[in-house]
DNA sequence: ACCTATTGATAAGC
DNA sequence: TGCTTATCAATAGGT
């Protein structure tokens, strides 16, 4: 994919190591955001790079991917019912149930998803921002940064403006 | 990338869908692979299909991957890793895929069939934001400022405003 | 970090 | 679901 092609083997020089890494990694993160951009997937990527430094990504979080998937681990014995979603569309085509017995299928419909969209300027959390305690300093942060990551690209998808958002981080 | 270019949006059309959805998972998969081989980073990947059907990916495993980062958050006090993530987009319900879940070298993760959809805005956040304690977390500060650029990057290269964006946040 | 030549990923269509 | 091909996108190498 560039000048000429390479092989996929160990890299060992370090400085072409280190930028091949950035580079691909960033590129890895930025094709798993048109996957759940495009399919609405919920996907996590845990990464230790070759310093052992941890990236992570995750849509809608990456711990909230890693808490359903820890969770389904478990209960995961004989569950095999589905359950009920929320804003669901009924809607599906063809397909051959090539499985024992599912759940009866609808019918088609193609209707647009009736977005059931809510703005970000309509969260609670934007109200909470710009209060100062000191107290679990690291966890407040983390959820301030997956939320600043989730509104950012919300707001990339939605070709919003950013400068009133960014203001209501108090970031200048 | 194809024979035209396509906007990043949800796809409704569910054959369509399905069949993007599993045409760049296996494009990420890939793309995850050669990393691993180019860098030798540890890689785990928990993707919930739009049908919510799990497919895992790691190297050298998605358990050895997962157990290492649950280890490090429990005993981690310089806790540094970046972080990107993004919202979701609302989608419909489905049925299964038929499709089984298994890349590079892992274990086999079997099928559940849950409609719970998760918005970001469903999301608990966490605690009331809003805490800034920049010398104990200055590296969580600098994750969530690597975390924006990389953001900024995408929008740039979707053509949106970034450069007052980028000014707010002193990046350049 | 930014810039192109080039290869790679993929949208449509079968 | 897999294969083919025209096109656009990711990126290797270099600055």
């Amino acid at each position: 994919m560039g000048r000429h092609q390479i092989n996929i083997m160990k890299i060992n020089n370090k400085n072409y190591l280190k930028a091949t890494f950035s580079k691909r990694r960033k590129g890895l993160f930025r094709k798993a955001t048109d996957l759940c951009c495009l399919s609405g997937a919920q996907i996590a990527i845990i990464t230790f790079s070759p310093g052992n430094k941890p990236f992570l990504f995750g849509n809608p979080s990456a711990k909230a991917v890693l808490d359903r998937f820890l969770g389904e681990q478990d209960s995961c014995t004989s569950n095999d019912h589905d359950e009920e979603g929320l804003g669901s569309t009924p809607e599906d085509s063809d397909h051959g149930d090539l499985e024992a017995s599912q759940e009866g299928s609808n019918e088609i419909e193609d209707v647009m998803d009736e977005d059931r969209v809510n703005f970000w300027w309509d969260e609670p959390i934007d109200d909470e921002l710009g209060i100062y305690e000191l107290q679990k300093y690291k966890g407040l942060l983390e959820a301030l940064k997956e939320n600043v990551a989730s509104k950012l690209d919300d707001m990339n998808r939605r070709e919003f403006y950013t400068k009133d958002f960014l203001s209501m981080f108090c970031i200048s």
